[in-house]
DNA sequence: AGATTTGATGAGGTTACCTCAACATGAGGG
DNA sequence: CCCTCATGTTGAGGTAACCTCATCAAATCT
């Protein structure tokens, strides 16, 4: 019964083939994945501190610290003063950031119903339900 | 319908999960998960020259010879010539390195089989369905 | 007020890759 | 047989995306 190492294998041929896809989906913006990772997470929760950033991306703050640095860079990001305790830094993207943002999350999206598209509805929300079963602790 | 894009987020949260799990399972070798692999590809496929070694690991040659470095560093490999090529090595695991890798094998296997018992006997083949459906090209 | 904690960052390290160039060996054509 | 070209591996050097540990300022606790 060593189908569940067939399993865990099976498992990592689709990230594999979707890790493909997705950086692929990032080519015309000439962006890391780990930069639009960090873009979504701030395009969807506005302006946060750089270690709730951190948080949301399982990373610990002082690679945030990098991530935004290369944001800043690129022009998708600013830094600003959190008023509520001058310690802390503010994270939001710039007008550009979010219009580039919201491109890339489309580009992204249309990529992966592509990728799921090789199955039928039906078994499509088979997949999500096996995967909530798989994500909880 | 934009649940494809919850397809892939609860795909990589998942495949996040399995790849701690997985990690995790490797601690007591103190080996890391890319040396795992290529002792998995060569205790599989015996005595192999390098560039097949790469090609099993889709990685460049170049960075296969690191690798061997590493796992005959570790004692667990060794590099010999192949007799029908003087330019080519063949790659071969040690005994100790066929005694690791059965162990971790092992071990890695018990991991992938609790991970994957959060999901019923039917659930779990209906999984092996789905994804390898989404292997395919 | 003084001690401790917290938020960000400088310095430096690691893993797992990559490209490009060099070098030896093998194979095919004239 | 020699010459050219292709192939297998490796040296040199680089990159992305992380990490830890130390530092420093600002906030919080006692």
């Amino acid at each position: 019964m060593r189908d569940d190492d067939t399993l865990s294998e099976a498992f990592w041929a689709v990230a594999r083939r979707l890790r493909h896809r997705t950086k692929a989906s990032l080519e015309p913006w000439d962006i890391s994945p780990s930069l639009a990772r960090a873009m979504g997470v701030l395009s969807r929760h506005g302006d946060v501190r750089l270690s709730v950033l951190a948080d949301h991306l399982h990373i610990v703050p002082r690679s945030a610290t990098e991530v935004v640095d290369d944001l800043e860079r690129l022009g998708f990001a600013e830094r600003g003063p959190d008023p509520t305790d001058r310690r802390a830094v503010l994270v939001g993207l710039t007008p550009a950031g979010i219009e580039t943002s919201r491109a890339i999350q489309a580009a992204r999206q249309q990529e992966s119903e592509r990728f799921f598209a090789e199955l039928s509805d039906a078994d499509r929300s088979e997949l999500v339900r096996l995967l909530g079963k798989l994500r909880e602790a």
